[in-house]
DNA sequence: TAGGCCCGTT
């Protein structure tokens, strides 16, 4: 320290290291002022005591005590201490006034390596990633601190390759990095989902000996379950040496993350008896797992753990509720949730504007959009997408066209890919195929096999074979393995006759030995998930279900309803055709669902494909016939038929 | 002295 920063002013006969303890305690629990009245002559005598009050304010967040501890500091000289000018520097930068840290740093009389590690910190909080990288780039002597701090930049903001990179770099030059550099470059690989980079990062850990360390050991399991190795990341979690909340909530997510949803709930039990309570993270994984499986019952009894905990509180929990009751069909309890709000968040206004376009509630979600911008909300890319989602989904073309036209020039929102996607929807359906191929060929990302697919679909809807088959080409380039491409445009082929052409995509299916992804159905009865597969006698009452099921046709033929062999393939005879459409498995279910339920009891059913054009008609009639609502969730929607007629408007 | 790194939302 300076020799001429120190005024020794002696006023209190205490000892100084009771004062001075009592002075650290004061700070630490945010009495900031009254550590700086009572003990003014601490501060005096040594600067460091400065340093201890910065910390106060970095904790309270409060500015206007930062500014006057720094005209002290100037008055006393000890601006000339490296540690004190660095911790105004530090105060400054995370109370958001950098700025102001930049000019205290153009002055400082003394700066050193940890000066420009602040600064790096301090842009990258801002997410300036140009200047932190300047500032690091212009720095002279470097520690590992500075590589950690621009490195963590990099992947707080996914900018994942460039971290890559700089590890490299910093490992070429012989830096041993620590656990903060490595839980860094693992959520970089997990982010590029890099599972070759990420094993090699795995070499480095255990030659560091930094398995053990519990943040470590997380990201590494965190990163093998990201790129799809869900074994290599138990392996790791069980190899710990202490569990954690974290570490569970790694396992769940990585479950629920590859699709194996059951499985992360049963994990969330785990957790719960061998004792660990599960935090707001643990919520949002299973929650959203509840979403996929559309088990409400599950849901609904951790939606009350959520309340008992307290961490209804949290955003994303609140956001994850929204979208799971919305996707187990319960519109009303989504929307009320909603309208119970404690904070305006742009992923809760996205999570229920995008609950009514699964619902086929365009309107809603427009009026909402609408709503929300009122409240000085600005929208995000996911707002916009669910916006689309929803017009594209309730008929309303000119509204979602003129949303999209809008994205770039009123809401500043870059188009990626699946907005493309939307608006292809939304010109297919329209029946502008020619568009939505031009627009698909310009677009200045590349195209994926879902909106290929997309397109697919539209000429599956208006019935233009020539431009399937060529579509279809664009698709199987992508994923020649797609099995519902495949379907699809043998339907297309089949509704303009040309079997010869259908043929030869059932060849191709089997040369390639792709096969028919087979329908599931299921729904959820006291607590239990009951599931439907064509051709299975598995469930207890498959027997009766077929029995009844069979009479229930009967009667509906004798509504009017005509069984659409049209989504058949078409070389079986037409009886074993009609077999298997009245043994698709959300009839089953549906049939089940009427013998299991009493009257005027509404049924909701979930499928894994989309539903198709005979199972569509037959349900709008045992609606009617049998006066029930029956919610059918689809692939990709929502169905609410009731008295006869879909929500969906017969667009799907 | 700083960075508090991993796991979650629409």
């Amino acid at each position: 320290m300076g020799q001429s920063c120190l005024r020794p002013l002696r006023l209190n006969s205490r000892p100084f290291s009771t004062a001075s303890t009592e002075f650290s305690i004061l700070c630490s629990q945010g009495y900031i002022k009254e550590a700086f009245n009572k003990f003014t002559f601490l501060i005096w005598n040594n600067p460091s005591h400065f340093s201890c009050l910065l910390q106060a304010c970095i904790q309270k967040n409060t500015f206007s005590l930062t500014k006057q501890l720094h005209s002290l500091i100037i008055t006393s000289g000890c601006i000339r201490d490296k540690f004190v000018s660095n911790h105004l520097l530090n105060a400054y930068s995370k109370l958001g006034q950098l700025d102001i840290a930049l000019t205290l740093f153009d002055k400082l009389p003394k700066r050193n390596v940890m000066s420009f590690n602040i600064l790096i910190g301090g842009y990258v909080q801002i997410g300036d990633l140009d200047s932190a990288y300047k500032m690091f780039d212009e720095m002279g002597e470097r520690n590992l601190a500075s590589w950690n701090a621009i490195i963590t930049g990099f992947t707080q903001f996914e900018f994942n390759e460039r971290a890559l990179s700089l590890f490299t770099r910093m490992y070429g030059l012989g830096y041993l990095p620590d656990a903060f550099t490595l839980g860094a470059v693992l959520r970089g690989c997990a982010g590029l989902k890099d599972l070759n980079k990420g094993r090699e990062v795995h070499g480095c850990v255990l030659k560091l000996g930094l398995d053990g360390h519990l943040v470590v050991a997380s990201s590494l399991a965190h990163m093998y379950m990201r790129s799809g190795s869900l074994r290599e990341g138990e392996i790791v979690i069980m190899s710990m040496p202490a569990q954690t909340v974290a570490a569970w909530n790694t396992l769940i997510a990585g479950r629920a993350q590859n699709g194996c949803f059951e499985g992360a709930l049963e994990l969330y039990n785990l957790m719960k008896i061998v004792g660990f309570r599960p935090d707001k993270i643990t919520f949002v994984s299973v929650i959203s797992s509840c979403s996929e499986l559309a088990t409400i019952g599950q849901g609904q009894q951790i939606h009350s753990e959520v309340v008992k905990t307290g961490a209804i509180c949290v955003v994303a929990v609140v956001s994850s509720l929204i979208s799971m009751y919305s996707k187990c069909g319960c519109l009303d309890e989504a929307e009320k949730i909603f309208e119970e709000r404690e904070e305006a968040d742009i992923v809760l206004w996205s999570a229920m504007i995008s609950a009514y376009g699964f619902h086929g509630r365009g309107k809603n979600a427009v009026e909402l959009f609408h709503r929300m911008e009122q409240e000085g909300l600005a929208p995000n890319h996911v707002t916009l997408l669910s916006l689309l989602y929803a017009c594209s989904h309730s008929g309303m073309k000119d509204e979602g066209l003129e949303f999209f036209n809008l994205m770039v020039e009123k809401y500043n929102v870059e188009p990626q890919l699946v907005h493309y996607t939307c608006v292809v929807d939304l010109l297919g359906r329209a029946g502008r195929l020619q568009e939505a191929e031009d627009l698909i060929r310009s677009m200045h990302v590349k195209p994926d096999g879902v909106i290929w697919k997309t397109l697919l679909s539209a000429c599956k809807i208006h019935k233009n074979a020539d431009m399937a088959r060529s579509i279809a080409e664009e698709v199987l380039r992508i994923d020649p393995q797609d099995s519902a491409s495949y379907v699809l445009l043998a339907n297309v082929q089949a509704s303009a006759k040309r079997w010869k052409y259908v043929s030869e995509v059932r060849k191709s299916m089997k040369d390639r030995g792709v096969k028919k992804e087979p329908g599931i159905s299921w729904l959820e009865l006291k607590n239990q998930v009951h599931h439907f597969i064509m051709g299975d006698k598995s469930h207890p009452q498959s027997e009766e279900v077929d029995v009844y099921l069979k009479e229930l046709i009967a009667e509906l033929k004798l509504e009017g309803y005509v069984p659409d062999t049209g989504s058949v393939l078409h070389d079986m005879e037409l009886e074993e055709q009609e077999y298997n459409l009245v043994h698709h498995s959300e009839k089953l279910a549906i049939a089940f669902a009427l013998m299991n339920t009493p009257a005027g009891f509404p049924i909701r059913i979930m499928k894994n494909l989309r539903i198709c054009g005979d199972c569509h008609m037959a349900v709008k009639y045992i609606s009617k016939k049998k006066n029930r609502e029956i919610i059918v969730r689809d692939s990709s929607r929502f169905h609410h038929f009731k008295d006869g007629c879909c929500s969906c408007g017969d667009y799907w």
